[in-house]
DNA sequence: GATGAATGAGATTTCATTCAT
DNA sequence: AATGAATGAAATCTCATTCAT
């Protein structure tokens, strides 16, 4: 078969398997299931897919490609505009991407918490056989800190152009950003959608305030210098 | 046995579980090795507990308790105190928590995760029945909000007692605060521990920026100002 | 369980099995046929005997046990009659064992046919790792041989009480009678029973031929000499 | 593809076949593997032959074949000598035949294992549907009784010439000859060689007794005698 | 006729969960 | 309440066999 066909059928089955997914989550998703719904047999499935985590993992590696593409195609879309609004362009993008994908969402956050640090060499004891023969698991490894390298390196670009305070670490503004898009997300994700209020809050004032926040602390310099002397006390 | 003594008995298959789960996982769980490593046979702990899920979500009960008595002990250390240093206080006190400990916070995770807005009647096909059939699953949902009330109302004591700013809406703000502690116990379980670095930025670094942050937007008006004149153009 | 229900419980699903094999042959059993059989689970069956092979093997050994059992009680019958009687009631013991067990004869020609000389360290290529990994292809070989070394004791014991001529080998007088016993049942088998004529002989004439035959050949002098001076020319 | 060509293949394929089930055995050999060993591919295989138990057939009819062939050719050395030693060579030369190929001595006893009396219309419930459906299967029938039936007709020569006794039946002496063969070849089978003793015994010896007992049972008025005679007891 | 992909049947395994004693 | 055995559901695997191109 040719590469391209073998591509189609893959993702004709990842995309049978978001559905499943989706619908009856992880669990009691059945892999006879998965199959019916891509018009195959639970063989030829599996001669695609190894696992029922490795499938899982495809999905993963395909959240976390289209998430980049979104990326990169914002990256595009404001190479001409201020790193600021570059980089609140990205997170917006994040969470959009999170409210439009509830599966790709938690897969990725399952993803970021099952990796706890690749760097190091921690102890695999949590990972599944299954898991670690995933090839999708190595792919996941190359392009997992993609987003947040695109991040950090709009945040240079903005204090380059002065659109962004050049007192700030990239790296810990990143990640401040990122830990701003996960809580959003989980809250997001705890509720069903931004359009459903918890708790009476519109959760899309939530992401508002979030962007306004990040744009803030990127670029304001009162904002800055009055949390400079902000006392904690703790 | 007297309710004591099967308390007792309890605690000790919930402490079993916990040691396994933190080691393993939930899935690579085995209920056999939690029941001897509980030091019963598998039977016993199936008339303790009625399924994984139960245990599982008696150890999301028992976190879910901690974690309210620590917010309780720790308004009661502050009740004299300004209402924002009790507010910053008792989101140190769930950073703290989870930092402490990871499995609680996981389930804690998992736990927000699932239910999924309960207030709705939602579609509860993803809830296992062993879920729908758990009596902490019950029991999580009374008191699955008490830390957030416990926020908001100390929010609006803080209101009271001038030392928050009385525009800011404590539900809002207490999802708000919700969100910066997710985000960051995610980035953090990512990781392992705030001692170690993630992208070289210590953890600790963004915990302390994260409490500075939550504490400047509830009491600093020149913050709150610049936020409220942000633009967004997104 | 006890040793004894366990064993009952194995003895079972044994019988069930053999009614299946017996009914369908090996390869078209299925494993679920036997269970429902048994009146077990496939999975009780599986922790019973592991595969399908095992089991195969169980019912090999229980062939050969009862052989055994069936040599042990014609020796006690005949413990005081002369040797060369003994002997031949030994053949005719086997012989009548494959008419009235298709199966277990089958099973023993399998067997042996396997083992191709398990005393030297012969290439095990063709065993299976089932089979390899099969207790019961062990505990063969622990019995193997004893009905030869009891044909052979028994033609010892007629040559000491005059009734087996004194210069044959029991040996190869043992196994001279095995390749009776052999093409007999394979004849045999290749029949159905003997009770319908192969090529309009009646099967029972050649088993009681063969017996004759045995006979004249452990203890007629004539018939020896007649044989010492056969001409082969071949 | 003119007939000598795709015969040519044909041949080459069973080559093949025969190399991967001497190697393996039956069981486990792949129609894959015989495919690569015939350097096509399974499809091509599968053209040629329809089913695995349908190439071992076609093995199997290749074995009688020859074994016929060898009837033959030693019927031409012999069309002059006496019956009783046309006969013997006859018996030798099967055995010879089993000697020399483990195999297909292996397929014929399987053969004549399974037929089970094609003759009486039995229940054929033990054959799979692809042995019924096997071109080879019916081509067998059809010279199955060949050997058989030459050697009968040996034997009733020897009658006429006067080197076989009169009063024996020509089809019941086959017969006997028969199960000294197969017997024979079972207990070389379980053993590997006639070059390697089993149990001391050196298998050549075996033979070479067994074409004198039946030489003798053929011809010797002295044996028939004092076989008339024995009484069996049993 | 050749090829790579797919199918179907059934063996085997893994566990959570339940039963019988 | 404790124990060993059994169950049921689903994952996974192995191959002979078939399909589509």
């Amino acid at each position: 078969m040719k590469e391209s066909k073998k591509s189609i059928k893959e993702n004709n089955i990842i995309e049978a398997a978001e559905r499943v997914f989706d619908a009856v989550g992880f669990k009691n998703a059945k892999m006879e299931d998965i199959a019916s719904e891509a018009g195959i047999t639970k063989v030829t499935l599996y001669s695609y897919f190894q696992s029922k985590e490795n499938l899982y993992l495809a999905i993963t590696y395909r959240a976390l490609q289209t998430l980049n593409e979104r990326y990169y195609s914002c990256l595009d879309r404001n190479k001409n505009a201020k790193g600021v609004d570059s980089v609140i362009a990205l997170i917006e993008t994040f969470m959009s991407f999170c409210e439009d994908n509830f599966l790709y969402s938690e897969t990725l956050l399952d993803y970021f918490s099952m990796v706890r640090s690749t760097s190091s060499g921690q102890d695999k004891s949590k990972l599944t056989e299954a898991t670690k023969e995933s090839i999708y698991y190595l792919k996941l490894q190359d392009i997992q800190n993609l987003p947040f390298k695109l991040t950090a390196k709009e945040i240079q670009r903005g204090q380059e152009d002065g659109s962004i305070l050049s007192n700030i670490d990239p790296i810990f503004s990143t990640l401040q950003g990122w830990s701003f898009i996960i809580g959003y997300t989980k809250v997001l994700n705890a509720n069903g959608s931004n359009q459903s209020p918890l708790f009476n809050v519109n959760l899309n004032d939530l992401k508002r305030f979030n962007l306004k926040l990040a744009r803030a602390l990127l670029s304001n310099e009162v904002v800055a210098n009055e949390l400079e002397n902000v006392d904690l006390l703790v």
